[in-house]
DNA sequence: CAGGAACCCACATACGTATTCAGACAATCA
DNA sequence: TGATTGTCTGAATACGTATGTGGGTTCCTG
């Protein structure tokens, strides 16, 4: 036998029709205990599989789900960059227990994966992750919803959001973090990242941030903001550039946990000590948070609820019923780079 | 138009059959310049793609890579160990630059992936990730051998390997890493990390450690070892249990970063110092190595390269070329851990 | 023993593409 | 003009599964 068995095959041996070996392996009821037990054993016998191309061809449906990274990579990176990464991890579990195929795939915004997708019926749905200037994408989302694709995305949560948003309380968190820090007698305390809504997550956290001085009776002072992408290396050239332009500072709030190691590094180059010269807390609580020198004091985002919540959400849209645009609870992480005791 | 558009529908519009737009979208030389431009004009036009499924069906081939993580969740991890999270992002960068989708994985011993997955036709072939205990999916790989299967794995090399591996140079790693702590006046040299045939990549780490400790004229010591497996918690755990068993090292060398990093931990609360009173190296510069405190010192695995050899390797496979077992190179990388200069 | 229900199962067909084979047509040559 | 070659295209079909529909048993009821 060096062909693979087909459902004929299994059918032959049965002494039955191929479409009683069809219903029989998907458990209908029209098909008798005693044949369904005959079929089951000689296909298991036989190392039968049912074809899964021919399946979803008649079926119309794959049972897989695509996931899609649609950020570009940025120089300094070889792969993914480590916060999507330990959302893969959640992912690839949740898909498994739900029994659900994952199929993955870097995009870089030039293609036309928009189009390709679910179009090309290799998935019932789209899990999109990406970060870095949002704005390129709004015409493909919109395009998307138009094909009727679904999808579900991790992001900026707000009411004007585009389909099923799935993302952290990045408000609460930037104002969690920046309340700690004058909590512990911090009051120039800078924010490294872009502030602006082209990045509207860390946009959030920066309203955070603003939000809890103003609470706090502290003028906000825009000279201490330093745009920062997600990188490490971003987050070092953030502190250089205060530094170089003579602003005073006395804690650090990082719009990513990256971007707060890369301003360790720097503050160390410049024989700052962390926490007792700056303080610092950084965002997304990555494992690598917990190894720094200190050890990061940071909002922690639930990975792995989000990745959880992220292919529910996607399958309830699978099955037309209602997904809710949903943000996660963000939680401070006490360590040490903040100075608390 | 609410339906999905069908070669049909092109070839329709286009006033010809539908072989010629199968032909024409394919790149066939028997159909002329003329009639291809206005074939793809209209697909481009009517968001036209080939449903991958019925392409499948009917080429008995699917363009798709399978990534399986076979090993047992260890349980302090909620998801999947940094080491293959890192080889994961190289594994989707290759195979998107190679025009591959990848299907991901995660398989429990227990399951019966080995029948289920080439077999179920969704993918061309398997890049196998694992670790731990091997032995018990010796009898799983021999059936994939079996069925002709195509599949790479990634792991330890030698000459009795079943299929094609590809993996580091684990024996020379290890003798790198404890020949440098020699090389820095380190006598009394301790290995955490299982040492037995169950688990082969260590096992060659840890000849790697004996060999180099004989060529310095150094006896090897066999309580200085200490079983671990890849978990930070383990390599905690491991020292514990040297010093609980009184015996006395100035040296580690860890079977990974994992264990490592667990152990500057354990170091750390018995009021030892890295390196002053006990110096380390690690194994694998997972991204956190760089991030300890103090920096680990390491033996380098290529991540970057290893995901773009496994993808090559099993590409190769599929077209029936020569696919070869492949030991990359190990390289040390020195950081601030192992107390050199 | 007729009639009907309940239960199983087989026949036929659709899903959308790729490929084999043969035919149409124009061009070339004798 | 008729034969021949070459170039392009269409008709038919196969890939393996799932499902609507209708037919055949069996069993029960009256």
């Amino acid at each position: 036998m060096s062909r693979k068995p087909t459902s004929f095959d299994i059918a032959q041996l049965a002494g039955v029709s191929q479409p009683t070996v069809s219903r029989a392996l998907s458990g209908s009821p029209t098909v008798s205990e005693h044949t369904r037990k005959r079929i089951e054993a000689i296909a298991q016998q036989m190392n039968y599989t049912v074809d899964k191309n021919a399946s979803s061809l008649r079926k119309r449906e794959t049972n897989t789900l695509a996931l899609l990274f649609y950020e570009d990579p940025t120089p300094d990176e070889t792969g993914i960059n480590p916060f999507f990464l330990s959302m893969l991890g959640s992912v690839v579990r949740t898909c498994s227990l739900r029994r659900y195929d994952l199929l993955i795939s870097m995009q870089h915004m030039a293609s036309n994966w928009h189009v390709e997708f679910e179009e090309s019926r290799k998935a019932d749905g789209i899990i999109l992750l990406g970060h870095g200037d949002f704005e390129p994408y709004r015409l493909k989302l919109d395009q998307l919803m138009e094909q009727g694709t679904h999808f579900v995305r991790w992001g900026h949560v707000n009411e004007r959001s585009l389909g099923t948003v799935i993302g952290c309380d990045n408000f609460r968190g930037g104002y969690d973090a920046t309340q700690h820090l004058i909590a512990h007698g911090r009051r120039r305390i800078a924010f490294l990242g872009h502030a602006n809504e082209h990045y509207p997550e860390f946009f959030d956290r920066y309203r955070g941030y603003c939000e809890a001085q103003r609470s706090a009776g502290i003028k906000v002072v825009h000279a201490r903001q330093a745009d920062a992408i997600i990188t490490e290396q971003s987050g070092h050239d953030a502190v250089n550039a205060l530094m170089a332009a003579g602003v005073k500072f006395d804690a650090i709030f990082a719009a990513s946990d990256m971007i707060a190691i890369g301003a360790i590094r720097a503050l160390s180059e410049h024989g700052l000590d962390v926490p007792n010269d700056i303080a610092i807390v950084g965002f997304d609580d990555l494992p690598a948070a917990s190894m720094t020198r200190p050890p990061l004091t940071t909002i922690q985002q639930d990975f792995s609820k989000a990745g959880e919540v992220l292919v529910d959400a996607l399958i309830r849209q699978i099955r037309n019923e209602d997904a809710n645009t949903t943000a996660l609870p963000a939680r401070l992480i006490v360590r040490k780079s903040c100075g608390a005791h």
